[in-house]
DNA sequence: CGACTTTGACCCGCGC
DNA sequence: GCGCGGGTCAAAGTCG
């Protein structure tokens, strides 16, 4: 069984064992968090942070536009996993506005280290509604044997277009972390050339075809990687796992406490000429995704220092570059 | 009892 | 064609 999903920060651990990252890559380029932590006096402000405010992004660039076809962002985070669910939809953390979530500031903990990359492909043109593959074919072959499992040949000669893909890396020792939405596990296998096994997981929304792989890398096994494909096409949920379904205003938008308002801006005008995020070759060709829409925003308005992004050929070795191991070991 | 996980088998694409 | 590896299915088991 897994227990290590539900998102408790207390399996969040870097005060000791994992000391604060101190680079984390992003989609190429690598975010110096030693600088940012020297600054902010290394407390546990991270926590707080969302990954907009990481990379310097003011609200400024979460216009509307910005999520036109985005998903309704989270309730405030109570703890890592939901500033990692945040960090997925490219919102700025409300943290440590309500009281419930007091313990994210209790505890002595460093931010997860996220590696981000998107891809898609060729056919990653027409995402937006999940791949609805079999349909009746199936159900007239149910009174088949059913003592054998597969009877339901998948259409020959019909490749199913790959959605596009958004990987990135999160030190935790949480395999499955809370990005609220409900995900159901549908396999796992052995991954070659690592003791770690991938898990695969499938967004239980009805009609939602977004799924999800996580895996640890073999190299450090501390960092979990996880690759989102497809698009959410329901609204964020109200009552996410291991969360509480506050912070949302009817539009399904969170409100801000001013106290968050003010926090932010501070953390902004300090920490935001430290991002170093290096620019590599984007070869992305589309951004159909929910997850990837704040970095491309972020390219066309940010042109000194643009996130880059990767292919996601779907191998872990394609979403993370040895190199980019490399140097997020060596920057530790 | 529903939701979810586990796990072995199966399907498919790709390289040889 | 064959083997390998990735991805998926679905029955059975587990949990709350």
């Amino acid at each position: 069984m897994e227990k290590k999903r539900a998102n408790p920060m207390a399996n969040l651990s870097f005060s000791d064992e994992h000391p604060a990252v101190t680079a984390t890559s992003f989609g190429g380029g690598i975010f110096d968090m030693a600088a940012y932590e020297g600054i902010s006096g290394g407390d546990n402000k991270w926590a707080s942070l969302g990954f907009m405010d990481l990379l310097g992004i003011s609200q400024e660039f979460i216009a509307p536009s910005l999520f036109d076809s985005f998903q309704p962002p989270p309730p405030p985070p109570s703890t890592s996993s939901e500033l990692h669910r945040q960090q997925l939809q490219g919102l700025p953390s409300p943290a440590s506005t309500v009281p419930e979530y007091s313990e994210i500031l209790t505890n002595p903990t460093t931010p997860n280290s996220s590696s981000f990359s998107s891809s898609s492909n060729e056919a990653a043109n027409d995402i937006h509604e999940p791949t609805k593959v079999e349909d009746n074919e199936e159900e007239e072959e149910e009174d088949q044997d059913k003592t054998k499992k597969r009877l339901k040949p998948k259409k020959k000669n019909q490749k199913r277009p790959r959605e596009p893909r958004f990987a990135f890396m999160t030190k935790s020792e949480v395999d499955h972390l809370d990005d609220g939405y409900r995900w159901r596990k549908y396999g796992q296998k052995a991954v070659k050339n690592s003791p770690f096994p991938r898990s695969y997981y499938r967004c239980t929304s009805a009609g939602c075809g977004v799924k999800k792989r996580v895996e640890r890398t073999y190299e450090d096994p501390t960092i979990v990687v996880t690759t989102y494909e497809g698009k959410h096409t329901h609204m964020y949920p109200a009552t996410p796992r291991g969360t509480i379904g506050i912070g949302l205003d009817p539009s399904g938008f969170s409100v801000p406490q001013p106290q968050y308002l003010h926090q932010q801006q501070q953390q902004q005008q300090v920490h935001s000429p430290l991002l170093n995020i290096c620019t590599t070759t984007a070869t992305t060709t589309s951004f159909n995704a929910s997850f990837p829409n704040f970095l491309q925003e972020r390219r066309f308005n940010t042109p000194s220092s643009s996130a880059s992004l990767i292919r996601d050929h779907g191998l872990l070795q394609d979403i993370v570059p040895t190199q980019m191991m490399k140097e997020a070991k060596e920057e530790q």
